[in-house]
DNA sequence: ACCCTGTTTTGAAACGATTCAATTATGAAT
DNA sequence: ATTCATAATTGAATCGTTTCAAAACAGGGT
């Protein structure tokens, strides 16, 4: 179907190792017959094969990035991180998205492995490590992004997610409001866990403040949208005059449910504070107040860690944590 | 370094055929051949290398989706639409992000061919048809997504957006607007000039309305929030009574300048109407009415229509074009 | 003419999985 | 015991590239 090297050879007058050599190392072969080849690939429309190359190579260039949301702006942000710092050192970077399914999660990681990708950066969902270590036995490195090894097995850049949600709470606090409501879930996911233990640290200096945790089943606009309903529903008297969400959009779908109503002022009678600072915070119904992760430097430095990591596999695993930073708006 | 199927052949007393069997073929090996082969594949963690398999079968089980713009929810609602359909139909789908960059979109497409992709699902930046005739001559066929072929060389997956342009517009002049501007650009993107195209024909019935375009470079939060502020720089006898801006990020670019200063209001001073109705515009400071696109479907859409074409190559191009609907909010 | 040095070019081997024609094993029927 | 059909297994050939030791070539110095 298509031309191959040997094609070329044999259009070109030349040996097939030559063809190879004008195409990774031109620097070994005259110019004239440089100039013969390329004009015969051109003619030909010869395109190398990556399989056969990757296969007598025997590695890629290629850079997995696997996300369990990716419709989550802040995943969005990361990824051009990581894209273009990749752009740069020569990599390419292929995004994955599990949509929250532990299944997915681990059948792309089979497919990674399978296509002996150079390296994958993962904000994981499931409980990976197992695996990720099987794959790093196998020549694998992986980067965990926006969390920490559990058992300090592997390099990670994250924000100070306790940190966070401390500073978060402390605000809420601040502000007076003494009946504070965390928002998020599932609790198992270490992102939202850090989070309310910061929450939780904070409350710690307000003994006659109240902390209670609404867990929702992911971390969306929809689940954010239905906590809200079932506040409307609350009898007033109970009401938090504070929300602490797990992240933003988990924000937003509580200023949908609330504002929209009409009955629930925010700020004046609830306050929100969310997490990630996502563009779309900015231009919410009620600007809303959130904790900022530096999330295209973080997709930025994970790739700089996985490219040494993948050309020095005997490295220590390293740990880069960000400092999470509060930026208020209306909402508080 | 890894285990291969000689090794596994070896080590379980069969040729490297039976092996190969096991893994493609299991019917054609007895069950107890199966079951050892399958013990020491475990044993020895054999993984299958995928370069060599497409080396020798030719051709790959992967997709490729290539947008300009990653950041843009629409898109990552397509890509999800497009992402659940391949999963069922046993493809998988790498999504790569252009970021408005011509030279990225032509290297993307140079990857892809050396890959040997099943196919390319592509929302066009710049003008790529020729690109793409190569690649369909070459054996690699493309959907264009979210636009439709200039000379109905290719299967396309679309929007009316001159519909949409049109639908929008009437809404305005229908709301009493007389002097609506067009925010929105590069004008040289299809998607944008049709939507232009349709508020252009809208306002021919309306012959003392009048219709200015403030073109920007990309269709972002920042290049609505750069034109925002333009407006409120402007003498406030000159503004426009009505937006119809490009897409819902430059409706919430403007929505934050305009609103954020405070003396102008919206709807009151200034309408505003949008485009893709993406999440966000529902929580946006003033929800912003706008055009909604089903943008999952358009991805499941041109999965399938991808599909069809990928294995009977000599397929006549067809065109699928959604009817746009608009989504009434307060911002109008 | 010959040797030496450095530059170009060659072509077979290797990467690892899949295929398929050929071979061997199995067992039922005579 | 022999034949025959079917099932199971084999292993060499193949995909397209890169590598690298060896060969060919060029040209300067004696």
């Amino acid at each position: 179907m298509s031309a191959s090297v040997k094609d070329v050879a044999l259009q070109a007058g030349v040996s097939v190792g030559t063809v190879s050599n004008v195409l990774n190392h031109p620097g070994r072969v005259s110019p004239d017959t440089v100039k013969r080849v390329q004009k015969t690939i051109a003619d030909l429309g010869f395109v190398r094969n990556d399989a056969a190359r990757q296969l007598r190579a025997g590695d890629s260039r290629t850079i997995a990035l696997l996300v369990f949301d990716a419709a989550n702006p802040f995943f969005a942000d990361l990824a051009r991180g990581a894209e273009d710092a990749a752009t740069t050192e020569g990599y390419q970077v292929i995004v994955a998205n599990t949509s929250e399914s532990l299944e997915r999660e681990l059948s792309y990681l089979d497919l990674f492995e399978e296509q002996r990708v150079r390296g994958i950066l993962i904000s994981p969902y499931g409980d990976v490590e197992p695996r990720l270590h099987a794959l790093k036995k196998f020549g694998i490195p992986s980067i965990l992004v926006d969390r920490v090894s559990e058992n300090q097995g592997f390099s990670s850049v994250s924000v100070d997610d306790v940190a966070g949600g401390s500073i978060a709470t402390e605000h809420l606090l601040q502000k007076n409001r003494r009946k504070i409501a965390f928002v998020g879930g599932p609790l198992d996911i270490p992102q939202v866990r850090d989070r309310l233990l910061g929450a939780r640290s904070a409350m710690e200096s307000q003994p006659e403040a109240s902390l209670i945790v609404l867990e929702t089943v992911a971390t969306t606009v929809l689940e954010g949208r239905r906590v809200g309903h079932s506040l409307l529903a609350m009898d007033e008297a109970d009401r938090p005059d504070a929300i602490f969400a797990a992240n933003d959009l988990v924000a937003l779908g509580l200023l949908q449910a609330l504002v929209a109503a009409g009955d629930i002022a925010v700020p004046g009678d609830i306050a929100i504070v969310g997490y990630d600072d996502i563009d779309f915070a900015t231009s919410a119904i009620v600007p809303l107040t959130s904790i900022r992760q530096p999330s295209a430097l973080m997709g930025e430095t994970a790739l700089k860690l996985l490219k040494e990591e993948a050309s020095n596999s005997g490295m220590k695993p390293r740990k880069v944590v960000f400092q999470p930073e509060l930026i208020v708006r209306s909402s508080t």
